[in-house]
DNA sequence: CAAATGACAATTGTTCACAATCTTTGTCAA
DNA sequence: TTGACAAAGATTGTGAACAATTGTCATTTG
């Protein structure tokens, strides 16, 4: 999510159990866990390694994307009554912080968490889970396919979205989210690929 | 998927060694793949049981797939062009002719691989996985909480809405396919809980 | 000199045995 | 007869050793 681990980075089991100090089990566990959400791929007798999304299947997740978060948005803004969008207010509060203070992984990190969390609102679970999925996946995109410079590009995109929201102008809403996606698809250059850094220990070791 | 294995089911890793054929490991590994499905429920030290939804969380289910869905028909009917329908109609063909045979578990998982094709048939991965939990959620939930009756209820539902499709026509496509979720949705019956069977080493035998 | 082959090292996959936890059963007392 | 408590049994969780596969490097051969 962070973008610290760069996609085709190969994850040894031995040295994720030094590096956490757990046993094999709990790290085979995790690795298939991650496996089936994606994120890593597990390759028989070989190992697994951080999932490398080609060009086809960034677009799939854009395509995806584009087809659940515009009516996500709608049914937020046409029935927020009952719902807490405070937490979203909350969010955008610490994403300017995380702006403030340019810290880049805390940023990058919060622009993918506020659309989990404008999924979070609608209660639902299983929303809120493909959601999650999505974003992570997004991360990894904008890591591998992202220019430098507009890695985090929303600005206030964030902060229209939700007071279109709050203010119920569900057309608003969904038109500047569709512009959001847009923008950060724009902003991908599909072509070239980033070559994968490796120092793991390092990149895992200051938690 | 057939609801051959009703809710609350204990799913004892020994016993399904025994009626696989396979050790501890693979048996293991399938259970938290299963378990990270939401499919079934692993408690700490007490076992795996089948997932048993409360009414919540098929509202939740039927939520989300009211939310993906008709977008998701929506834009098969309007780009149909390059789209493989071939699969669909096949499909259909077979939904029929386990009507007319009277396979009760073949109807229920052909009902649900309708909705699972469709989903494939945009191309995308996402789009095709998300649809597939949705659905096998849905199968357990129908299992639970559906009348005995019209647990097949569709008829020829699937028809018209692959026939708008093929036509192109988009709002209708949209508006049989909601009134095709509202049909199911509104065929349970959500305050009777059913009581889980057991003999499970012969549901499982007769593969 | 290039390509192929073979052995070695490293990593993953599996099995086994043991420890921890929970459930059930049995006993005793109220 | 019922309740609580204790012990036994069963089941799951974990760690360690073993087996299998893969990649690499050196050697050999055309």
């Amino acid at each position: 999510m962070e973008q610290r681990l760069a996609p085709n980075t190969k994850l040894s089991e031995a040295l994720l159990c030094e590096t956490f100090g757990v046993g094999r089990m709990r790290v085979r566990r995790a690795l298939l866990l991650l496996s089936s959400q994606g994120l890593i791929e597990l390759q028989s007798n070989r190992g697994a390694y951080v999932a490398c999304p080609d060009k086809s299947e960034a677009h799939d997740v854009f395509a995806a994307r584009m087809l659940i978060e515009p009516p996500l948005v709608r049914q937020l803004a046409q029935s927020s009554v009952n719902i807490d969008l405070t937490v979203l207010i909350d969010h955008i509060a610490l994403e300017d912080a995380a702006r403030e203070k340019n810290e880049r992984t805390e940023i990058i990190r919060l622009s993918g968490e506020f659309h989990t969390k404008l999924a979070q609102a609608t209660g639902n679970k299983f929303i809120s889970r493909m959601m999650r999925e999505l974003v992570t996946r997004t991360s990894l995109i904008v890591g591998l396919f992202g220019s430098s410079q507009n890695a985090s590009c929303p600005d206030d995109e964030h902060s229209k979205i939700l007071q279109a929201i709050q203010t119920k102008n569900t057309e608003l809403a969904e038109q500047l989210l569709i512009s959001h996606l847009n923008h950060i698809q724009g902003g991908l250059d599909m072509e070239t690929h980033k070559g994968p850094q490796d120092d793991l220990a390092t990149i895992l070791g200051s938690d």
